[in-house]
Parts: structure tokens; C-alpha cells; sequence
DNA sequence: CCTTGACCTTCCAGTGACTGGAGGCCCCGT
DNA sequence: ACGGGGCCTCCAGTCACTGGAAGGTCAAGG
């Protein structure tokens, strides 16, 4: 299968691959022609890839994931400890997220919205240079 | 004010108001040796900036919030807009979290997490190209 | 055989919002 | 005079791609 072939399959642009390729994720062969060429093995790597990145997995872990994946003797403890810490950090990103939202939602709402300017939205931002997210803010991104 | 008081008196890292000025965010005045100078005027703006990116906003609205902020003559209908924008955004990105911590947890907890190679997560991966999170996928970021 | 167009290649640069570090000047206290 | 902290600029790196330019390859149609 040719790069195209691979990135309709498993839904990965082929910029993609190519970059996963060099950060030596995969290693498809080539061809005479300098055309990469994937193999089964090579696709069910991707789309497995496609969906530890869907799942919010970083590079790094994906890297893990797929050599515990490739390897016969792993334990699912391995795995299952890298979900688990990343399952601990989506609910990190997601109470940072609703911390946001709560702020941001009454600020909204307080806001007349009409053509004066006297706007709580702007005065809250005036004064408050660490609110209620303050714990949360380090721990962005 | 140099630029090791108003980074104290904003919570802002020193190195970030440098970036600030460089992207034309505030334009603090210079001394004779070279050293910025922040007028109560520059640390406001400091302060109102390190509360918009608390909240979220992006840079680009930060600027646009920012210009309105010292615009005494803005309508709040414009930051209310800017403000509900950046919510639905939110909103947007809590739903494909939560989408994602939902299949992470099923997972995590379908996997037995011992010394046994079979797990339920490497094979979830595995086959799904797009699972639950598809939808939201093309949104993330 | 030639052309057309889809497909493939590499390489370079940009994204957002910083952050780290090197190398060097300036200022204050002793 | 010197030491230590603060300030300066500039360069490079982060993360995970993405866009685009310039050019080689292949299959089909005329």
C-alpha cells in the first residue's frame, strides 16, 4: 500500500504519517521508486496510533502504548497505569476547564450586553489577577 | 516600576511581559540604561491581561479585549460577544474531553491491571479507528 | 509517444504562547 | 573594587502537526 492508501484507511492525513514516520513511530519500506510501502502490520500500527491520539494519549505515551502493544510479554498492568495517569490529568484539564466556565458563565450572564459600555466582564478583569481558577492556573496545559 | 516589580505585582513571569511588548500587547516607556519602565497604567494592563488568559482567552482576544477595555467609548455588547464565543469554545472542548474520559474509563476499568498480557485497552485501540469521540474529533483544539 | 493529472518525494517554515539558556551590561551595598 | 542580583537581547526549543514549494513517478487517454 502506498501512503495515500494507508491514510484513507485509517483516517490519519498523510502528513501525518509521514511525521510519525520521522520521529520513527512507524518504518515503513520503500520502493525502488522512494515510495514508502506499508504493510498490514504498518496500517494496524497507525490506526492503533489514530486511537490512543484520539483518546487525548501524547506522542509520548502512544510510543509506550504501541511497544507494550508490539510486545507479547507485556503485563496490563503497564497499561493500564499509563490510562490511569492519563485519565487523571484529562479530570485535572477537565476541572480546570469547568473552573473557567463558571467564572466566565456568571460573567456573562452579569453583562447587559447592550450599547453602553459599563461591562462587569471588563471591571472583573481589571481587578482580579488570580480568582477561584488560581489553583488550577499553573497547571495549564 | 522595573520589570521584576510589576511580574511580582501581576503574577505574570518576567519573560512573558518581554513577549508581551514583543507582540505588541503593551509598550512600556525605556530608561536611559535600557531598562523598561511600567507606568500604574502598564501593570493595569498587566493585571487585566493575566486575568483574560486565566479565563482562557486567547491572545488575538485578549488584544481585541484589551483595546476595549481602554475604549471608553465600547459598547459591552462587544465583549459580551467575544465572551460567549469563548464559552460555547469551552463548552466545545469540556463535551470532547468528557467524551473521551468516558471511553478511557470504561477501559481502564475493563482491564485487569495484573501480570497477564491480554487487555482490553490495547485492544480497543487496536480496532477502532473512530469510536464515541469521533464526532469531536475533527474539534479538537 | 506525449500529455495530463493524481500521487508521491523532500525540505522549509509557521502555528500558540510561551520558556530556557547563553552572554553580557547595570546597579547597589560592603 | 567586587560580588550578587537584576536587567538586557537573541536564539532555540516546546507539542504535534500543517501548509506550501519544487520536483519526481505512474497510469490512462489521445
Amino acid at each position: 500500500m502506498n501512503i495515500g492508501d494507508v491514510s484513507r484507511r485509517s483516517g490519519l492525513p498523510a502528513k501525518t504519517i509521514r511525521y510519525y514516520e520521522d520521529i520513527g513511530l512507524i518504518r515503513p519500506k520503500r520502493g525502488d521508486n522512494g515510495y514508502r510501502h506499508f504493510a498490514e502490520r504498518d496500517l494496524h500500527m497507525l490506526v492503533f496510533l489514530a486511537g490512543a491520539r484520539a483518546l487525548g494519549f501524547t506522542i509520548d505515551d502512544c510510543r509506550t502504548l504501541l511497544a507494550l502493544y508490539e510486545d507479547q510479554g507485556r503485563e496490563s498492568a503497564q497499561v493500564k497505569q499509563i490510562a490511569g495517569e492519563h485519565l487523571a490529568q484529562i479530570d485535572d484539564k477537565i476541572a480546570q476547564l469547568r473552573s473557567m466556565r463558571a467564572t466566565l458563565d456568571r460573567l456573562v450572564h452579569a453583562c447587559a450586553g447592550d450599547h453602553r459600555p459599563d461591562c462587569p466582564i471588563l471591571e472583573n478583569l481589571a481587578q482580579d489577577a488570580s480568582d477561584e481558577t488560581a489553583d488550577t492556573k499553573e497547571r495549564a496545559r
